[in-house]
DNA sequence: GTCTATACTGAGATAGAC
DNA sequence: GTCTATCTCAGTATAGAC
């Protein structure tokens, strides 16, 4: 049996995507998950802090790139504007990793456990977005509420990418941005 | 011992509160709040599903409520500014309960498990602020858009009011969405 | 790597409420 | 006497402590 960390880590997520798919999250021990990967139930925790951090790997990757995109956007661009520019900084990222992240997005849709997750990560990128726009200048306020809009967004536009992918995933970000701005218009 | 349910219940959520702001919600087996209340860990959970539900017991009423007002705004308003509309329904609801319901949002804003549970809530919301736009003829995709974006800024405009209560709710909920209104006009 | 606290679940028995 | 909230008991799974 190889000792090597990462070998293990990946068998423990290759193990865990077969068996939730299998029985489901709920259903499925991480004692399962650890015999199938050939590790114990301890070795699982040393990996991951808790069974549903396994479906939010990329997740560090996305805040770290979207991040240094934002920082990236020329100074002056507006706080929605360089969020949009931002993001589709990031949709190589989606494209190159569909067929994996696809069987997590359809399990995490249909278990709710991972959705309270999923939204707890996308509460971390907004944290993450609002931090990186002070840094541009954006005073704390608005850096928060255009990082919460836009996240939002982005989610949306991500989600209708899973079911609709005819359509390019930066198609469906202008799209989305540009039904918030017209939505909004009609404001006051 | 008496056999009244509610009275349990209120028990039980009195006693939560007390052990939760003394030790905080983590460090509170729910074997203690079931101590102090005076009945058993098995009939906490007959009351709750789980520990954390408990901090959340006022979202139906305000779902229920959001849903109402967002049917009685007149025919033909656009989603944004009804959404805006039901929000401001709903003011005196913070308003009258505010001194119950600031502790708990404290104890939230400084507990990662509930800060989860909470954003899980907030999805509920979105999902039947969703459908109400449908009912009102607002296609699928337009009405879930707004309802998140307009969700997201209502919390942001209630913890703004948490921070500062000598702005009244109504008036950060407007300055709020004008705000949302100014920051996307930026785009495209 | 082992042990333990704690969150939660299930089934059947019991005892107030009506 | 029925109904249903509560209790007793026994158990599994997660996660953290040692």
């Amino acid at each position: 049996m190889p000792r090597n960390g990462d070998e293990a880590r990946r068998r423990l997520q290759q193990a865990a995507l077969e068996l939730f798919a299998e029985q489901g999250f709920d259903q499925t021990p991480v004692e399962a998950i650890a015999a199938r990967a050939g590790v114990t139930e301890r070795t699982f925790y040393r990996h991951f802090a808790d069974k549903r951090e396994m479906l939010f790997d990329g997740e560090g990757e996305l805040r770290d790139q979207l991040v240094q995109a934002l920082a990236a956007v020329p100074d002056g661009t507006k706080p929605m504007p360089a969020l949009l520019a931002a993001f589709h900084q990031t949709v190589p990222l989606f494209e190159s990793n569909r067929p994996f992240t696809e069987p997590g997005a359809r399990l995490i849709a249909r278990t709710p456990a991972l959705q309270e997750r999923s939204l707890a990560k996308q509460a971390l990128l907004v944290r993450a977005l609002t931090a990186a726009l002070q840094d541009r200048g954006v005073n704390a306020r608005t850096a928060l509420l255009c990082a919460q809009a836009a996240m939002g967004t982005f989610a949306i536009a991500t989600h209708r990418w899973m079911d609709d992918p005819s359509v390019t995933l930066h198609n469906h970000l202008d799209q989305a941005f540009r039904e918030l701005r017209l939505a909004t218009a009609a404001l006051k």
